[in-house]
DNA sequence: AGAAAGGTTTAGTTTTGCCTAAACTTATTT
DNA sequence: AAATAAGTTTAGGCAAAACTAAACCTTTCT
């Protein structure tokens, strides 16, 4: 039984991705993959018959162990293939969503593995995001939202959110990147927008939609 | 008019194996496919209605100029993955062939480009086989089978048939690889077998199924 | 030329995966 | 507690892509 299609692996992860190991309401996993909602009940019954999944009709739906496995899975191809792109191939971390949603359904166990090996067996992707390793275990997601760190306290940025292109655009723009240090000089008690400033000196304001998708750790 | 499906894509790579830009049966096309018959007839209407194929009815298919382009297009993904397989991954040249079938559906002109240039820009495979180049010139297929060059000659070997799994087994017993020279020092005239001497001194017997999917050079 | 053989196309069915419209359940509000 | 709103599932279609069986051209053989 593994021989899964492209659509279903999409419902698994976005079933992933919305309750991890928790239930989801089927409009919600419509609304992820882009479908209408007898589509995903549909779906969902497809990946049940195949014991992916749990359903409770007008309850909910929530991955089996199987099906978790398999979400894992796929999210490891996905964040190595980001990898992939972004340290060898020279894309940009804001370029590489799309293309690892292609490649993560390539069927080769042997490619994957030799594929992580290729990037040194890397534990995080582009954006921060812990890599779930061959045994299934995933390393814990480091850090916490600018928004949630002390005025005063130095911090290393260590992952960002995937909140879309011109997200990604900005911080681009701002040179804000994995590694990076700053002082959060001071919070607005207003907007809740923040005063970082680079360790050059240079001080800049990052509004409350900006900081909440950045995460760092106190230095 | 950029959108195919996998299947399509199929189709006119067979297309364009079987006839190049001539006609093809659709029996020889179902078959190549690995379907049957009136599959085959069904999917090329699908192709016709969107301009890559024409058809004469009972006569056979034909590649359109975008048909081509397609199909050259997908070659060079294909030729390009199975580098990047083993030039980069470590994989074995009997290996990469299955996997490059999917890799070679992936819809991106970046990535095309961006892994051709993280290989340097080869113009061959590792079979040896000809990278259709991004404005769609193929450069010349190098070399000719081992059974047509004559008895006395030094050879280079520049390319090999994929004739499957159990022929790059034995090229690898044999350890016959792209670049290695020989002297042909004898023919038999009763099974068409040929005998290669390599540069050590050592020499060999090859039946006319292997010289036949092996190709070279004169020095 | 007529008939058999071989290959091709039409017809009708199946599965996946999506859709809209209608029916049904659950939750909320008065 | 009844009515309404919101969300979910059933019902019925449609397109892609495959299949088998039957009908249809071509070619070839006598």
């Amino acid at each position: 039984m593994n021989n899964h299609t492209e659509s279903e692996e999409n419902y698994i992860k976005a079933l992933y991705h919305l309750g991890g190991e928790g239930a989801v309401a089927s409009g919600a996993l419509a609304n992820r993959v882009g479908a209408k909602g007898p589509s995903a009940t549909q779906a969902v019954r497809r990946l049940a018959s195949k014991g992916l999944v749990e359903v409770v009709p007008y309850k909910g739906v929530k991955l089996t162990v199987e099906g978790l496995t398999l979400a894992k899975h796929i999210l490891r191809k996905h964040r190595l293939w980001e990898t992939f792109l972004v340290e060898k191939l020279g894309f940009g971390w804001e370029e590489v969503h799309p293309l690892a949603e292609q490649l993560e359904h390539i069927q080769s166990w042997e490619l994957v593995e030799k594929l992580a090996e290729h990037l040194d067996s890397p534990v995080q992707d582009p954006h921060g995001d812990p890599i779930p390793q061959a045994d299934g275990k995933i390393p814990p997601a480091v850090g916490k939202p600018l928004q949630q760190i002390s005025q005063g306290s130095s911090v290393k940025v260590v992952r960002v959110e995937d909140a879309g292109t011109d997200f990604f655009t900005q911080l681009d723009l701002l040179e804000i990147s994995l590694g990076k240090e700053y002082t959060l000089t001071s919070v607005s008690s207003f907007d809740s927008s923040i005063q970082l400033q680079a360790e050059d000196g240079e001080s800049f304001w990052l509004s409350h939609s900006m900081s909440s998708n950045i995460y760092a750790i106190s230095l």
